[in-house]
DNA sequence: AACCTGACTTCGG
DNA sequence: TCCGAAGCCAGGT
């Protein structure tokens, strides 16, 4: 179910801490789901969880912002992750290996 | 039911 | 190390 798959990721993109990051296939181990689907979940947002849900602390496995591609949302993205502290560079978070938020 | 698509990953050269 | 191709599969049409 749609609506599942997606509460499910956001109940674990909720538990990423300001400065943190957590990527597109950890979530995917988490939820069961495959990454490419949290992707299209996250694309999917309606604004008023976008207010709730830190969906700007996931980036792919090589700590790039791969939302980019969608145009706008990649540079809010970009702006959101340096406002918490995160240096980036062309959309590729520096040192992104310290930034991982480990869920066991 | 079949087919298409993508905020992804992995692998081979 | 860097790129492109191949694999992946849930959702949407």
């Amino acid at each position: 179910m749609t609506s599942n798959s997606r509460q499910r990721v956001y109940e674990i993109v909720k538990l990423i801490p300001k400065g943190k990051i957590m990527s597109f296939s950890q979530i995917g181990r988490l939820t069961g789901l495959h990454p490419r689907t949290v992707g299209n979940i996250l694309t999917t947002m309606q604004s008023e969880d976008l207010e709730k849900i830190p969906w700007h602390r996931v980036v792919n496995n090589k700590g790039y912002i791969s939302s980019i591609k969608l145009g706008l949302k990649g540079k809010i993205q970009e702006n959101l992750l340096r406002k918490e502290g995160l240096k980036i560079i062309d959309y590729q978070i520096i040192d992104y290996e310290k930034y991982w938020h480990q869920i066991d």
